[in-house]
DNA sequence: CGTGATATTGATTCCACTCAATATGAGTGG
DNA sequence: CCACTCATATTGAGTGGAATCAATATCACG
């Protein structure tokens, strides 16, 4: 049996549960993380895409920049997530991805891909589930930007990423958010100084306390209403999957 | 040898070139349509999916409706789109779709996919390759919406509607965008109003002239610089989808 | 203890919104 | 064929939310 508790099987258990046989793989999948650093870029755009990557440790982005020197976060990615789902099927990178904080990476080669892909067909069906909830992500940022105003955008961020960390829900009212002002406001499509005003704001509503990257919620359920948050879009049935195969199958 | 003309066949052929066999089960997918009319709906969110749809003609829209009552369109349809991709994954619609004009459409059952699929492998990849730059799409909108101002959002909406449609690029500098200025702002995150305004901007500049639904562009080059437009997104590098099958071996 | 990144606060400006009035045009029935 | 209606679009006036500019403030770190 092999490390159960990584961030990735953490993830992945949310959309299937997972054989030992899997396990196995899975763990044969990040054996050899390499460490990277806050700043790092992982890939940019139109480089050749021939591996996925999971992000062992630490948080990071992809970003769309513009001529103009501005740019826009487009994902945020968690301890756990896999990048470059979607270049699987062009090969190339379609945004700059980089490190937010240090953190782990673990490279899978396409080829090796292939081969897990015929060892466990559910896993690849596991990806198109993640590739579908990203998609689902983008979707309720663009109605975040375009139609709720600074305060519930904010709001509705800080939902998302509290709804998406991987610890209990009860030890989810104080986590680390590794976004600078900057950060957020290039994600959220707000000046930083605008975002300083918001916290503020959310501050004096007794919804939210944010100190050197610590993020308090202070009352979750407030928070939510008033940014309009509906966590179903996170949520994914897997029903559809392929079903658990019997154990003998993979042995 | 079927019907090659088909919207469908034209917008798959942008990914992979077609095999005889591929365009017979093709032609077979479209074989019985239905007509709907403006203002149908596909589906709603939650609704059930068993089936991937074939606009076969016309408009649609998908929307995300807010509490408020405004709404947000997400992705805009044309002739030949296929509908609901990613629920194959998780069986559950996600958001609402309508028809923005009359069409037709083709309903293609799961089982009756899965039967494809083993038939034709190449056309399961075009699905994903598809997934994935409608993704790019949304991320563009995204981009859009949270950093571009009003006149070269329009903008960009137009230079993508152009570069979308299946027209030879000669026959594009006129063309039927069927969204009353209510569905833009919608789709846009501005106010008809505002919408309004910003066509008679396009037009004083010479760029772009609107009547009636019906969009002609004065000069696709400047209207592009001034939208930062960059056709990339919607272009996709087919070489690593599996390779053409050998003629024998779809016999 | 100084330095540079990050955040707060105030003053001002502006883009796009809202409200409201008018125009245009397609469709309908007298 | 014209008058009426309803949906859609245009235009003007006034407002406001968030941007920008600018001046501190806070804090991690060497």
């Amino acid at each position: 049996m092999q490390d159960v508790s990584s961030h990735m099987v953490r993830r992945l258990q949310r959309f299937v549960s997972l054989t030992n046989a899997e396990l196995a793989l899975l763990a044969d999948m990040e054996r050899d993380s390499r460490a990277v650093s806050a700043g790092d870029w992982l890939w940019q755009e139109g480089d050749a895409a021939d591996t996925l990557l999971v992000l062992t440790e630490g948080w990071s982005c992809s970003a769309r920049y513009l001529p103009d020197g501005s740019r826009q976060l487009l994902e945020i990615f968690l301890p756990g997530d896999i990048l470059g789902i979607g270049e699987l099927a062009d090969g190339k990178r379609r945004s700059d991805v980089s490190m937010l904080t240090d953190g782990r990476i673990s490279e899978y080669a396409y080829p090796r891909l292939r081969e897990l892909f015929e060892r466990a067909e559910r896993l690849r069906s596991a990806l198109f589930v993640i590739a579908n909830q990203r998609q689902a992500m983008l979707a309720e940022r663009l109605v975040s930007v375009a139609r709720r105003n600074a305060r519930q955008r904010l709001a509705h961020f800080l939902c998302e990423c509290r709804a998406r960390l991987l610890e209990p829900a009860s030890a989810r009212q104080r986590f680390l958010l590794p976004l600078s002002q900057q950060d957020l406001a290039d994600a959220l499509g707000m000046s930083t100084v605008h975002i300083s005003r918001t916290f503020s704001s959310l501050a004096c509503l007794g919804l939210v306390r944010r100190r050197h990257y610590h993020i308090l919620i202070l009352d979750p359920a407030r928070l939510e209403r008033l940014a309009g948050f509906n966590g179903a879009y996170l949520q994914c049935d897997p029903q559809l999957l392929a079903p658990e195969p019997p154990a003998a199958e993979i042995q």
